[in-house]
DNA sequence: GTCTATACCCGGATAGAC
DNA sequence: GTCTATCCGGGTATAGAC
């Protein structure tokens, strides 16, 4: 199918952006990995940007999933949730960046699929968007420090993580009555 | 004196950042507002790297005076503090993150200027670092995805600060019983 | 759909005269 | 300490042949 090739290429983007950083993300280097040359890639893509976007969307994707799976048959939803979120950022630090550091191109993803990636979340906050969003927030927060390492050295993160969600998580409990 | 025309350049290279981000902080650009060209930073910087570190520097002064202003007389110094922190993030965006997407120069920054900018937070947590570190986690966090445009259309930011704060300092008084 | 050739623009940084 | 001239490398993207 003629679909192939744009699986090919998006793969061996994010071979190339998760071993060597966004600034090694270049059209060339996709092409090399490919096996074509650079200018080919315009035949698949009508720009760079194109294919960022399609990373995004596999990197939305992939942790939609981790999070569904997080919270079976999870006693701590948060607890989990956010495990399974610094898990999955320190594994993919760059294409966690590229995800979240810049606005989302909502109108050229899948339908439904940012809303698919959120719900584990707002689910874990009984529906409080509020909640839900400052508990995104430390969660990012959190990854977005450690993986820039700007914590000092020997900082206890796993501390700092214990903390902060538990915090929320007695947060959420005060502020849903049905807990 | 002969520092005058470093202090020059760091407040145009200042200007060129907050006014047109990252990507417009080039060598040319911030000579062309100095008056000179180019080349002649040279004389003053030994490279682009170290005219960065002086901008950091100069941010972290400035937070640093900022958060210190913000627990004075301040009831709630957690609540102060995210709001001094917020307001100054939105302020300087460019410089936020230049300040805070990569590590530290730690050896190339004033002696004590990190630990003078981390004081308020640690004093507000009761010296608690885990939750000092938290704390700053939900702040950045949310700062990140607010400055990046992450949330969606018409979310409420302030809910999410309110909501996130608020579990924040119930859990300070939950672990230092010297509340 | 792949290629070669290339346009076009940009960046950091250096050499050497004054 | 400033200048001009320039090196050197890199990027996205297009034109046109095959």
């Amino acid at each position: 199918m003629a679909e192939g090739r744009r699986v090919e290429i998006v793969a061996a983007a994010r071979e190339i952006l998760e071993a060597e950083g966004s600034s090694a993300l270049t059209m060339r280097a996709i092409a090399e990995r490919v096996g074509i040359r650079a200018p080919s890639l315009y035949k698949h893509f009508p720009d760079k940007a194109a294919l960022e976007v399609a990373l995004v969307a596999v990197g939305l994707a992939e942790t939609a999933e981790i999070f569904e799976e997080a919270i079976r048959n999870a006693g701590d939803p948060v607890g989990a949730l956010a495990r399974a979120y610094r898990a999955w950022a320190l594994g993919h630090p760059h294409l966690y960046r590229l995800m979240n550091d810049q606005p989302l191109p909502r109108e050229r993803l899948p339908e439904g699929l940012e809303a698919r990636a959120a719900q584990p979340l707002i689910g874990a906050t009984g529906g409080d968007l509020a909640m839900a969003r400052a508990t995104w927030g430390l969660a990012h927060g959190l990854t977005s420090l450690e993986l820039a390492s700007r914590f000092p050295a020997g900082a206890d993160v796993d501390a700092a993580w214990a903390a902060g969600t538990a915090a929320i998580a007695v947060g959420i409990g005060r502020r849903t009555p049905s807990s």
